[in-house]
DNA sequence: GCAGATATATCGCCTCACGATATTCCGCAA
DNA sequence: TTGCGGAATATCGTGAGGCGATATATCTGC
Protein backbone atom coordinates (compact mmCIF):
# COMPACT_ATOMS: atom_id res chain seq x y z
CA UNK A 1 0.00 0.00 0.00
CA UNK A 2 1.26 3.84 -0.03
CA UNK A 3 2.88 3.55 -3.28
CA UNK A 4 4.57 6.90 -2.95
CA UNK A 5 7.17 5.33 -6.08
CA UNK A 6 10.22 6.82 -4.31
CA UNK A 7 12.51 5.50 -2.81
CA UNK A 8 11.82 7.39 0.21
CA UNK A 9 10.84 4.30 2.29
CA UNK A 10 14.35 4.16 3.45
CA UNK A 11 14.66 7.19 4.75
CA UNK A 12 11.60 6.75 6.99
CA UNK A 13 12.50 3.84 7.98
CA UNK A 14 15.98 4.58 10.20
CA UNK A 15 14.24 7.87 11.79
CA UNK A 16 10.55 6.15 12.11
CA UNK A 17 12.42 3.35 13.99
CA UNK A 18 13.63 5.39 16.82
CA UNK A 19 10.72 7.54 17.02
CA UNK A 20 8.45 3.91 17.63
CA UNK A 21 10.91 2.70 20.02
CA UNK A 22 11.29 5.11 22.10
CA UNK A 23 6.59 5.41 22.20
CA UNK A 24 7.15 2.09 22.86
CA UNK A 25 9.59 2.41 25.79
CA UNK A 26 7.40 5.43 27.57
CA UNK A 27 4.34 3.46 27.20
CA UNK A 28 6.27 0.31 29.00
CA UNK A 29 7.82 2.66 31.25
CA UNK A 30 4.07 3.83 32.51
CA UNK A 31 3.10 0.62 32.66
CA UNK A 32 6.02 -0.91 34.85
CA UNK A 33 5.07 1.86 37.50
CA UNK A 34 1.64 0.51 37.04
CA UNK A 35 2.38 -2.87 37.37
CA UNK A 36 5.12 -1.94 40.55
CA UNK A 37 2.18 0.09 42.11
CA UNK A 38 -0.04 -2.71 41.69
CA UNK A 39 2.04 -5.48 43.18
CA UNK A 40 3.06 -3.08 46.15
CA UNK A 41 -0.48 -3.05 47.16
CA UNK A 42 -1.02 -6.93 46.33
CA UNK A 43 -2.67 -7.03 43.46
CA UNK A 44 -2.11 -7.35 39.46
CA UNK A 45 -1.82 -4.64 36.75
CA UNK A 46 -4.46 -6.35 35.03
CA UNK A 47 -6.85 -6.62 38.11
CA UNK A 48 -5.89 -2.77 38.81
CA UNK A 49 -7.86 -2.08 35.18
CA UNK A 50 -10.25 -4.08 36.00
CA UNK A 51 -11.23 -2.74 39.31
CA UNK A 52 -10.81 0.88 37.73
CA UNK A 53 -12.71 0.08 34.03
CA UNK A 54 -15.67 -1.10 37.02
CA UNK A 55 -15.76 2.33 38.88
CA UNK A 56 -14.95 4.16 35.85
CA UNK A 57 -18.16 3.08 33.73
CA UNK A 58 -20.90 1.36 36.60
CA UNK A 59 -23.94 3.65 35.97
CA UNK A 60 -25.02 3.66 39.45
CA UNK A 61 -23.38 1.03 42.17
CA UNK A 62 -24.74 -2.00 40.33
CA UNK A 63 -21.74 -2.49 38.63
CA UNK A 64 -20.85 -3.71 35.22
CA UNK A 65 -21.98 -7.26 33.60
CA UNK A 66 -18.79 -9.86 32.77
CA UNK A 67 -19.57 -9.39 29.24
CA UNK A 68 -19.40 -5.17 29.23
CA UNK A 69 -16.01 -5.63 31.20
CA UNK A 70 -14.49 -7.75 28.42
CA UNK A 71 -15.47 -5.18 26.05
CA UNK A 72 -14.11 -2.08 27.80
CA UNK A 73 -11.18 -4.44 28.53
CA UNK A 74 -10.68 -5.37 24.85
CA UNK A 75 -10.73 -8.80 25.93
CA UNK A 76 -12.78 -12.28 24.99
CA UNK A 77 -15.55 -12.82 27.86
CA UNK A 78 -14.54 -15.63 28.67
CA UNK A 79 -11.12 -14.26 29.44
CA UNK A 80 -13.29 -11.43 31.56
CA UNK A 81 -14.69 -14.62 33.51
CA UNK A 82 -11.11 -15.68 34.28
CA UNK A 83 -10.32 -12.60 35.61
CA UNK A 84 -13.48 -12.00 37.69
CA UNK A 85 -12.74 -15.44 39.24
CA UNK A 86 -8.88 -14.49 40.83
CA UNK A 87 -10.92 -11.09 41.24
CA UNK A 88 -12.99 -12.35 44.02
CA UNK A 89 -10.14 -14.99 45.03
CA UNK A 90 -9.05 -11.74 45.66
CA UNK A 91 -11.32 -9.96 47.36
CA UNK A 92 -11.62 -7.14 44.91
CA UNK A 93 -15.39 -7.62 43.48
CA UNK A 94 -18.40 -9.90 44.35
CA UNK A 95 -20.68 -11.74 41.85
CA UNK A 96 -24.31 -10.49 41.89
CA UNK A 97 -26.86 -12.23 40.00
CA UNK A 98 -29.03 -9.82 37.94
CA UNK A 99 -32.51 -10.19 38.80
CA UNK A 100 -33.93 -8.91 35.22
CA UNK A 101 -31.75 -11.33 33.40
CA UNK A 102 -30.38 -14.17 34.93
CA UNK A 103 -28.16 -14.52 32.36
CA UNK A 104 -25.67 -11.76 33.55
CA UNK A 105 -23.90 -11.34 36.23
CA UNK A 106 -22.81 -8.00 37.77
CA UNK A 107 -19.26 -7.78 39.35
CA UNK A 108 -19.45 -5.21 41.69
CA UNK A 109 -16.19 -4.06 43.90
CA UNK A 110 -16.20 -4.60 47.28
CA UNK A 111 -14.99 -1.53 49.91
CA UNK A 112 -11.22 -3.14 49.53
CA UNK A 113 -11.50 -2.26 46.32
CA UNK A 114 -12.62 0.66 46.40
CA UNK A 115 -9.89 1.74 48.59
CA UNK A 116 -7.28 0.65 46.71
CA UNK A 117 -7.99 2.36 43.94
CA UNK A 118 -8.26 5.42 45.66
CA UNK A 119 -4.98 5.25 46.48
CA UNK A 120 -3.75 3.86 42.95
CA UNK A 121 -5.74 6.26 41.15
CA UNK A 122 -4.07 9.16 43.25
CA UNK A 123 -0.75 7.74 42.35
CA UNK A 124 -1.32 7.25 38.60
CA UNK A 125 -2.66 10.69 37.58
CA UNK A 126 0.58 11.93 39.48
CA UNK A 127 2.59 9.76 37.12
CA UNK A 128 0.62 10.64 34.65
CA UNK A 129 1.15 14.08 34.51
CA UNK A 130 4.99 13.58 35.30
CA UNK A 131 4.74 11.48 32.22
CA UNK A 132 2.79 13.66 29.66
CA UNK A 133 5.37 15.70 28.41
CA UNK A 134 7.87 13.19 27.14
CA UNK A 135 4.85 11.19 25.87
CA UNK A 136 3.60 14.58 23.87
CA UNK A 137 7.57 14.95 23.05
CA UNK A 138 7.22 11.84 21.27
CA UNK A 139 4.06 12.09 19.61
CA UNK A 140 5.53 15.59 18.24
CA UNK A 141 8.36 13.44 16.11
CA UNK A 142 5.57 11.68 14.89
CA UNK A 143 5.35 14.60 12.29
CA UNK A 144 9.15 16.05 11.97
CA UNK A 145 11.55 12.46 12.02
CA UNK A 146 14.12 14.62 13.62
CA UNK A 147 17.19 13.05 15.40
CA UNK A 148 15.76 12.14 18.74
CA UNK A 149 17.86 13.22 22.11
CA UNK A 150 16.15 10.10 23.86
CA UNK A 151 13.46 12.02 25.37
CA UNK A 152 13.00 9.51 27.49
CA UNK A 153 15.85 10.44 29.87
CA UNK A 154 14.76 14.23 30.60
CA UNK A 155 12.36 13.03 32.98
CA UNK A 156 11.54 15.41 35.90
CA UNK A 157 11.23 14.23 39.20
CA UNK A 158 12.24 10.83 40.81
CA UNK A 159 12.47 7.92 39.14
CA UNK A 160 9.93 5.28 39.96
CA UNK A 161 10.81 2.80 37.63
CA UNK A 162 11.58 -0.46 39.02
CA UNK A 163 9.75 -3.49 36.89
CA UNK A 164 8.84 -6.01 39.60
CA UNK A 165 11.77 -5.74 41.50
CA UNK A 166 10.53 -3.36 43.93
CA UNK A 167 8.28 -5.76 46.22
CA UNK B 1 1.29 12.91 50.22
CA UNK B 2 -0.38 15.99 48.83
CA UNK B 3 -1.94 17.31 51.85
CA UNK B 4 -4.40 20.00 50.27
CA UNK B 5 -6.44 19.46 53.78
CA UNK B 6 -10.40 19.89 52.35
CA UNK B 7 -12.29 17.21 51.18
CA UNK B 8 -11.42 17.91 48.05
CA UNK B 9 -10.53 14.41 47.48
CA UNK B 10 -13.68 12.86 46.66
CA UNK B 11 -14.27 15.20 43.77
CA UNK B 12 -11.31 14.11 42.06
CA UNK B 13 -12.07 10.89 42.48
CA UNK B 14 -14.86 10.83 40.23
CA UNK B 15 -13.72 12.69 37.47
CA UNK B 16 -9.78 11.44 38.11
CA UNK B 17 -11.52 7.38 37.42
CA UNK B 18 -12.72 8.82 34.18
CA UNK B 19 -10.21 10.34 32.87
CA UNK B 20 -7.76 7.24 34.12
CA UNK B 21 -10.07 4.61 32.96
CA UNK B 22 -10.01 6.42 29.33
CA UNK B 23 -6.25 7.05 29.16
CA UNK B 24 -6.22 3.29 29.51
CA UNK B 25 -8.80 2.14 27.49
CA UNK B 26 -6.71 4.50 24.75
CA UNK B 27 -3.55 2.53 25.48
CA UNK B 28 -5.45 -0.60 24.90
CA UNK B 29 -6.42 0.36 21.56
CA UNK B 30 -3.46 1.08 20.66
CA UNK B 31 -1.83 -2.26 21.93
CA UNK B 32 -5.21 -4.39 20.68
CA UNK B 33 -4.27 -2.74 16.78
CA UNK B 34 -0.72 -3.91 17.45
CA UNK B 35 -1.13 -7.57 18.74
CA UNK B 36 -3.20 -7.94 15.97
CA UNK B 37 -1.08 -6.46 13.45
CA UNK B 38 1.55 -8.72 14.67
CA UNK B 39 -0.66 -11.78 14.81
CA UNK B 40 -1.77 -11.30 10.88
CA UNK B 41 2.05 -11.49 10.13
CA UNK B 42 2.56 -14.45 12.03
CA UNK B 43 4.54 -12.96 15.59
CA UNK B 44 3.06 -11.96 18.78
CA UNK B 45 3.20 -9.03 20.17
CA UNK B 46 6.26 -9.09 22.11
CA UNK B 47 8.41 -10.08 19.60
CA UNK B 48 7.21 -7.19 18.12
CA UNK B 49 8.43 -5.29 20.17
CA UNK B 50 11.34 -7.26 20.82
CA UNK B 51 12.81 -6.53 17.12
CA UNK B 52 11.76 -3.05 16.97
CA UNK B 53 13.57 -2.79 19.99
CA UNK B 54 16.91 -4.25 19.03
CA UNK B 55 16.70 -2.38 15.60
CA UNK B 56 15.93 1.06 16.77
CA UNK B 57 19.11 0.24 19.33
CA UNK B 58 21.56 -1.44 17.54
CA UNK B 59 24.67 0.42 17.20
CA UNK B 60 25.73 -0.96 13.79
CA UNK B 61 24.66 -4.16 12.65
CA UNK B 62 26.32 -6.59 15.46
CA UNK B 63 22.38 -6.39 17.29
CA UNK B 64 22.30 -6.19 20.95
CA UNK B 65 23.02 -8.54 23.91
CA UNK B 66 20.41 -9.96 26.09
CA UNK B 67 20.50 -7.34 28.70
CA UNK B 68 20.67 -4.77 26.46
CA UNK B 69 17.53 -5.66 25.13
CA UNK B 70 15.76 -6.38 28.80
CA UNK B 71 16.59 -3.15 29.72
CA UNK B 72 15.18 -1.66 26.77
CA UNK B 73 11.96 -3.95 27.09
CA UNK B 74 11.84 -3.17 31.17
CA UNK B 75 12.08 -6.80 32.09
CA UNK B 76 14.26 -9.27 33.53
CA UNK B 77 17.23 -10.48 31.86
CA UNK B 78 16.51 -14.02 32.11
CA UNK B 79 13.13 -13.17 30.78
CA UNK B 80 14.50 -11.82 27.67
CA UNK B 81 16.51 -14.89 27.06
CA UNK B 82 13.18 -17.02 26.96
CA UNK B 83 12.01 -14.08 24.42
CA UNK B 84 14.78 -14.63 22.47
CA UNK B 85 14.66 -18.36 22.84
CA UNK B 86 10.99 -17.94 20.82
CA UNK B 87 12.42 -15.27 18.61
CA UNK B 88 15.37 -18.26 17.25
CA UNK B 89 12.27 -20.87 17.28
CA UNK B 90 10.56 -18.17 15.15
CA UNK B 91 13.21 -17.13 12.81
CA UNK B 92 12.88 -13.85 13.72
CA UNK B 93 16.89 -13.39 15.13
CA UNK B 94 20.45 -15.30 15.62
CA UNK B 95 22.11 -15.76 18.22
CA UNK B 96 25.72 -14.39 17.65
CA UNK B 97 28.22 -15.07 20.25
CA UNK B 98 30.29 -11.54 20.85
CA UNK B 99 34.20 -12.18 20.11
CA UNK B 100 35.51 -9.59 22.69
CA UNK B 101 33.66 -10.77 25.88
CA UNK B 102 32.43 -14.46 25.64
CA UNK B 103 30.04 -14.27 27.60
CA UNK B 104 28.16 -11.91 25.92
CA UNK B 105 25.29 -12.94 23.09
CA UNK B 106 24.68 -10.68 20.70
CA UNK B 107 21.22 -10.76 19.20
CA UNK B 108 20.80 -9.81 15.36
CA UNK B 109 17.87 -9.88 13.23
CA UNK B 110 17.38 -12.41 10.35
CA UNK B 111 16.04 -10.52 7.00
CA UNK B 112 12.56 -12.10 7.57
CA UNK B 113 12.41 -9.91 10.92
CA UNK B 114 13.72 -6.81 8.79
CA UNK B 115 11.04 -7.19 6.40
CA UNK B 116 8.13 -7.82 8.89
CA UNK B 117 9.63 -4.68 11.11
CA UNK B 118 9.50 -2.17 7.37
CA UNK B 119 5.28 -3.37 6.63
CA UNK B 120 4.48 -3.13 10.90
CA UNK B 121 6.35 0.26 11.35
CA UNK B 122 4.57 2.07 8.73
CA UNK B 123 1.33 0.63 9.63
CA UNK B 124 2.27 1.57 13.64
CA UNK B 125 3.43 5.17 12.07
CA UNK B 126 -0.32 5.75 10.55
CA UNK B 127 -2.04 4.30 13.38
CA UNK B 128 -0.29 6.65 15.65
CA UNK B 129 -0.67 9.88 13.73
CA UNK B 130 -4.58 8.56 14.28
CA UNK B 131 -4.77 8.22 17.22
CA UNK B 132 -2.43 10.83 18.38
CA UNK B 133 -5.50 14.06 18.94
CA UNK B 134 -7.30 11.63 21.51
CA UNK B 135 -4.24 10.78 23.34
CA UNK B 136 -3.67 14.41 23.51
CA UNK B 137 -7.13 15.06 24.38
CA UNK B 138 -6.70 12.56 27.29
CA UNK B 139 -3.76 13.94 28.56
CA UNK B 140 -4.72 17.41 28.22
CA UNK B 141 -8.28 16.44 31.07
CA UNK B 142 -5.40 15.69 33.34
CA UNK B 143 -5.57 19.27 34.16
CA UNK B 144 -9.16 20.28 33.91
CA UNK B 145 -11.27 17.61 35.12
CA UNK B 146 -14.05 18.33 33.39
CA UNK B 147 -16.98 16.02 32.25
CA UNK B 148 -15.40 13.18 29.54
CA UNK B 149 -17.58 13.10 26.26
CA UNK B 150 -15.70 9.84 25.82
CA UNK B 151 -13.26 11.34 23.26
CA UNK B 152 -12.26 7.76 22.32
CA UNK B 153 -15.32 7.01 20.59
CA UNK B 154 -14.78 10.27 18.05
CA UNK B 155 -12.17 8.74 16.24
CA UNK B 156 -11.53 9.34 12.35
CA UNK B 157 -11.22 7.13 9.78
CA UNK B 158 -11.42 3.30 9.83
CA UNK B 159 -11.77 1.12 12.69
CA UNK B 160 -8.88 -1.12 13.22
CA UNK B 161 -9.88 -2.00 16.68
CA UNK B 162 -10.17 -5.75 16.52
CA UNK B 163 -8.34 -7.83 19.29
CA UNK B 164 -7.43 -10.86 18.48
CA UNK B 165 -10.57 -11.98 16.33
CA UNK B 166 -9.55 -9.63 13.10
CA UNK B 167 -7.58 -12.80 11.70
C1' DG C 1 45.06 -19.12 40.55
C1' DC C 2 41.17 -17.59 43.18
C1' DA C 3 37.11 -14.51 44.66
C1' DG C 4 33.62 -11.84 43.29
C1' DA C 5 31.13 -9.61 39.73
C1' DT C 6 28.81 -10.09 35.27
C1' DA C 7 26.10 -12.36 31.43
C1' DT C 8 23.47 -15.84 29.97
C1' DA C 9 20.71 -19.95 30.75
C1' DT C 10 17.46 -23.30 33.27
C1' DC C 11 13.59 -24.64 36.36
C1' DG C 12 9.18 -24.34 38.49
C1' DC C 13 5.39 -21.36 39.17
C1' DC C 14 1.95 -17.75 38.27
C1' DT C 15 -0.93 -14.48 35.36
C1' DC C 16 -3.40 -13.79 31.41
C1' DA C 17 -5.28 -14.51 26.95
C1' DC C 18 -7.08 -17.53 23.53
C1' DG C 19 -10.16 -21.30 20.90
C1' DA C 20 -13.32 -24.86 21.52
C1' DT C 21 -16.95 -26.37 24.05
C1' DA C 22 -20.61 -26.64 27.67
C1' DT C 23 -24.35 -24.79 30.42
C1' DT C 24 -27.98 -21.87 31.59
C1' DC C 25 -31.36 -18.63 30.43
C1' DC C 26 -34.19 -15.42 27.42
C1' DG C 27 -37.34 -14.63 23.54
C1' DC C 28 -40.03 -16.29 20.07
C1' DA C 29 -42.73 -19.40 17.35
C1' DA C 30 -45.73 -23.29 16.47
C1' DT D 1 -46.07 -26.41 26.25
C1' DT D 2 -42.56 -27.51 24.03
C1' DG D 3 -38.86 -26.56 21.19
C1' DC D 4 -35.31 -23.89 19.03
C1' DG D 5 -31.85 -20.13 18.18
C1' DG D 6 -29.18 -16.78 20.28
C1' DA D 7 -27.06 -14.57 24.28
C1' DA D 8 -24.38 -14.58 28.66
C1' DT D 9 -21.52 -16.93 31.52
C1' DA D 10 -18.49 -20.78 32.66
C1' DT D 11 -14.95 -24.71 31.92
C1' DC D 12 -10.88 -27.01 29.81
C1' DG D 13 -6.59 -27.31 27.62
C1' DT D 14 -2.80 -24.65 25.53
C1' DG D 15 0.61 -21.20 24.93
C1' DA D 16 2.99 -16.65 25.64
C1' DG D 17 5.24 -14.21 28.91
C1' DG D 18 6.92 -12.78 33.27
C1' DC D 19 9.12 -13.70 37.83
C1' DG D 20 12.39 -15.61 41.73
C1' DA D 21 15.74 -18.91 42.69
C1' DT D 22 19.43 -21.10 41.00
C1' DA D 23 23.17 -22.78 37.83
C1' DT D 24 27.02 -22.16 34.64
C1' DA D 25 30.47 -19.75 32.09
C1' DT D 26 33.37 -15.87 31.65
C1' DC D 27 35.79 -11.63 32.86
C1' DT D 28 38.36 -8.71 36.21
C1' DG D 29 40.98 -7.56 40.26
C1' DC D 30 44.04 -9.22 43.64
Amino acid sequence: MEGNGGRRTASVRTEGYRTLAEFRHVLRRFLAFSEAAARTRGLTRRQHQAILAIRGYAEDSSGVTVGVLAERLLIRHHSAVELVDRLVKAGLVRRMDAKEDRRRVNVVLTPKAEALLVDLSAAHLVELRRLRPVLVAVLEQLDEPEPVEDAAKKLPGPRVDAPGGGD
